[in-house]
DNA sequence: ATCCAAGACTTCCCCGTTGC
DNA sequence: GCAACGGGGAAGTCTTGGAT
């Protein structure tokens, strides 16, 4: 069957795997793809998927389905990964046998560990990821203002991603850092900081004059010293990546002004960056910051080790 | 409206294996 | 040994778009 792109096949290991569309979120197959998935003739595929709907596994209603595709001018019938699955478990080829070790294997891991990673689509995910950060651009009308409505629209867009993103950080994202450089500032250098931002804010009315207004007593304070915080005498931050995203993250968190957190956390961020002399202007991007900004503002506090780890992959050398 | 071509799918028949 | 069952091959049926 050259003419239908085959979307599924066997690595040697036996785990099935999908070309083309990840976006899909299930995957269907014709009686021919399955046919070569197994290798065993197409009555075989026919027969299975007969009594696998006949016995009542799965239910045909919603994993049978009629679609056009390409070079064909008939509808053709389609069958949803369930029954794929089914099918491989009927079906004694060579293939399927190869199959279901591995689809032992995974769902052993899956009983025991809890969960599994298919590492390809998530790599794909972080890809795409980080190239929403790219597309972000198209956002900022001729780079000013961010559009902060679009800006979260994007953000929802991934919100599926994101998800999957939670097994992939584990496996993938830093925990750390590498420059330990002893970097110290003070609350006060940093209120000194936002507020000639803010003045810059003022004047371009681009902030009210609750920007950049303390919340309560010292939360700036609270927020350096937790970064810079020891423990046993050793920093509980130790390199310069992780106090800078943690800064990041408890201003955009903490909410320790009334107005302009999600400003200041960014400004912040960079502004240390900066004195810290780690500041990539070519990754650090407003765009990139503004989008890191909004997920962290967005984020569910249990997710912090995840933002905190795509911070640092972007601070990543 | 009917027929046709072609591909998708089902059914039939037969064979080999397995369990009782 | 035989019934049951899975599998392959091939014939048969169904579905559908397009031609007449």
């Amino acid at each position: 069957m050259k003419k239908n792109k085959i979307i599924i096949y066997q690595s040697k290991k036996g785990a099935l795997e999908f070309k083309g569309d990840f976006k899909r979120e299930t995957i269907w197959a014709t009686q021919a793809q399955i046919v070569e998935l197994f290798d065993v003739d197409q009555s075989v595929v026919s027969r299975h998927i007969r009594n696998i709907f006949k016995d009542g596994e799965i239910k045909e209603k919603s994993n049978m389905q009629k679609m056009h595709i390409a070079n064909s001018d008939k509808p053709v019938t389609f069958y949803s990964l369930d029954v794929i699955l089914s099918v491989g478990y009927r079906t004694n080829s060579k293939v399927a046998i190869t199959f279901r070790k591995w689809s032992t294997q995974t769902l052993r891991e899956h009983i025991t560990k809890g969960y599994t990673i298919n590492k390809k689509v998530l790599a794909k995910n972080y890809d795409e990821f980080l190239q929403a950060i790219e597309s972000v651009k198209n956002l900022l009308p001729n780079g000013g203002q961010v559009n902060a409505r679009d800006a979260l629209e994007l953000i929802k867009m991934f919100a599926g991603t994101w998800l999957s993103l939670d097994a992939y950080d584990k496996e993938t994202l830093p925990k750390t850092g590498t420059r330990k450089k002893q970097v110290k500032i003070t609350a006060d250098e940093l209120q000194k900081a936002l507020q000639e931002l803010k003045n810059d804010l003022l004047k371009k009315k681009e902030a009210s004059k609750l920007f950049g207004q303390e919340r309560g007593v010292d939360a700036i304070q609270g927020i350096i010293g937790s970064i810079f915080q020891t423990v046993f005498g050793k920093d509980a931050y130790s390199s310069l990546e992780e106090k800078s995203a943690h800064l990041l993250y408890f201003i955009v968190k903490n909410h320790p002004f009334v107005d302009g957190n999600k400003r200041s956390g960014a400004f912040a961020f960079v502004w240390f960056l900066n004195k810290s002399g780690i500041l990539r202007k070519d990754k650090i991007t407003p765009e990139a910051l503004t989008v890191l900004t909004l997920l962290v503002a967005e984020s569910n506090p249990k997710d912090k080790n995840k933002m905190i780890g795509l911070i640092l992959q972007l601070l990543k050398k």
